[in-house]
RNA sequence: GGUCCCAUCGUCUAGUGGCCCAGGACGUUGGCCUCUCACGCCGAAAACACGGGUUCGAACCCCGUUGGGACCA
């Protein structure tokens, strides 16, 4: 077989969407697995709706996702690269946006050689012919009644129509759905070239493919009905036909197509809120792929298991639980050098500087808090506490800290100034304080708790404290003992 | 309305005619562990949409029904 080369092909009109990433995402397994090639396509030819921001936010989302695509190697480079300023070293992906010369000739090659047609029907005719056509309950089909016009009609700049074959059945060898069967008569000639000049999406499809030597068009199946026509225009450009794929949605909990509706769909807000892309990849790949009875997988063991005989033919409703926990998962094994890198910016935004932040101490934290921590944002917001003095006690820490547990925060304080602070000798300290005050660990570990981090949640308490240090202890300490004292006077 | 796709626990899925009175995972839930919260561990409830065929035998093959989705804009 000659060598795999897949594309993915976004409208940069918005964010990198979850139902895209995964598109992305199986194009991008299926070629690396097979060492085939990946490209990027920009679909961007309705440029009233393509902005130059949403390329970059694909790009951006890609990358993040570590879904590198190769640098298109085209005879007439496009002279558009969006991301160069920002990120010189993305590859280029290919624009539609200035190779309209290239489909007009196209369109002009069916014309010459009688596969396409003028057509003088207006938008708005065809738009009243559709809708009668929908109110009396007939296919709101097009009647070719330009197809065999012999004579131009004068005034009126006219749409090229594609001359479909009538006859016979379109049949698809489909990766995921199988044999997929169109009857041709359903199948009315589409508009190639609008009037205004812009060529139309089914036409520089196909003139792309082409171009792009693509050997698998592996898409979502909202385009399925599209390939029978596409598949008409390969034939009548008589062009080698690829092999198609066309993967189901992701839906929203109520089964409709995701949207915002659902919450996120961005994959951009996802990095923000905290998630790892190696969850997202993880969790991605797993709606409508699977290997065996197997959860978890790295990206390495994915390029080698991925086959397209597992992806699965049914629509996934996308599940934030599943995602979570499987971010939850990669936080948990996550290195905490790497770790700590990707905290910084979550750290900001709980208003922590990091810029001369002791890498060592940040280590030490993330690895107390990886395995409480489901996102990021949620371990930056559990770490607060370590790099400010100046706690706010939560409701439950104030019910904690009651006239009880002042003569346990006294002595703790005593014991505690005597003690080097390392994770040992502290518990050997508290646990023996504990016994002779007559106490149990919990009502010892849960007052200082409270005191030393507002909260009565926290990692385990001898962590905490060899982290804190002795100084900022005693202080806390010192502050919620006067503090009761002040609430409760000791006679 | 036409065309096309889809149908196993609430969700993601394993399952490609006997290994399945259906396995794993998320979620839910009971317990253990325990300085709190988590992690972890052990256990439970929970599904083959329905009806016909084909076959010695069907979650698996065929047909229909129902339900969902997509496209035609």
């Amino acid at each position: 077989m000659a060598d795999v080369r897949v594309r993915f092909a976004p409208s940069p009109t918005g964010f990198l969407h979850i139902g895209g990433a995964r598109t992305a995402l199986f194009n991008w397994l299926f070629a690396r697995s097979l060492s085939g090639k990946f490209f990027l396509r920009i679909e961007d030819t309705d440029q009233s709706r393509s902005t130059d921001e949403a390329i970059l936010a694909i790009c951006d989302g890609l990358s993040w996702l570590g879904l590198t695509w190769d640098e298109w190697e085209s005879s007439q480079p496009s002279p558009q690269r969006p991301t160069e300023a920002v990120h010189p070293q993305w590859p280029v992906p290919l624009r539609q946006t200035g190779r309209f010369d290239l489909y007009r000739n196209k369109v002009s090659y069916l014309l010459n050689h009688g596969m396409a047609y003028r057509c003088y029907c207006t938008a708005e005719e065809l738009d009243t012919r559709r809708k009668e056509a929908l109110a009396q309950g007939r296919p709101p089909r097009y009647d070719g009644r330009c197809r065999n016009l012999s004579h131009p009609i004068l005034g009126i700049t006219p749409a090229i129509r594609f001359a479909a074959p009538s006859e016979g059945d379109i049949v698809i060898d489909d990766m995921v759905k199988g044999k997929v069967t169109f009857e041709a008569s359903v199948m009315d000639d589409m508009i190639i070239l609008r009037s205004d000049g812009t060529p139309t999406y089914n036409l520089c499809v196909v003139v792309d493919d082409v171009d792009m030597n693509i050997t698998h068009v592996l898409r979502g199946d909202d385009h399925l009905n599209n390939t029978p026509r596409q598949i008409g225009l390969y034939r009548a450009f008589g062009y080698p036909v690829p092999k198609f794929g066309h993967f189901s949605m992701i839906l929203g909990s109520d089964k409709t197509r995701l949207s915002k509706r659902h919450g996120a769909t961005a994959v951009q807000q996802y990095r923000e809120e905290g998630y790892l892309p190696e969850a997202m990849v993880n969790y991605l790949v797993r709606l409508g792929w699977s290997y065996k009875d197997q959860e978890i997988f790295s990206v390495q063991e994915l390029v080698e298991k991925f086959s397209m005989n597992q992806v699965g033919a049914s629509p996934a409703i996308f599940n934030p639980d599943k995602l979570l926990w499987l971010n939850a998962h990669y936080i948990k094994t996550g290195d905490p050098g790497r770790m700590a890198s990707l905290l910084s910016p979550h750290l900001e935004q709980q208003g922590i500087k990091t810029d001369g932040i002791d890498q060592d101490r940040l280590k030490k934290i993330i690895v107390a808090l990886q395995e409480r921590s489901r996102t990021l944002r949620e371990m930056a917001e559990s770490a607060a506490y370590f790099f400010t003095d100046t706690i706010s006690l939560d409701d439950s820490a104030l019910q904690q800290l009651t006239a009880e547990a002042l003569p346990i925060l006294i002595a703790a304080r005593q014991r505690l100034e005597g003690l080097s602070f390392t994770h040992d000798t502290l518990q050997e300290g508290l646990k023996s304080l504990a016994v002779e005050m007559g106490l149990k660990l919990a009502k010892v570990a849960q007052s200082i708790r409270a005191a030393v981090t507002g909260k009565t949640v926290s990692p385990g308490i001898f962590d905490v404290l060899e982290i804190l240090g002795k100084e900022a202890t005693l202080i806390r300490l010192d502050r919620q003992i006067k503090r009761l004292e002040q609430v409760n006077p000791i006679a």
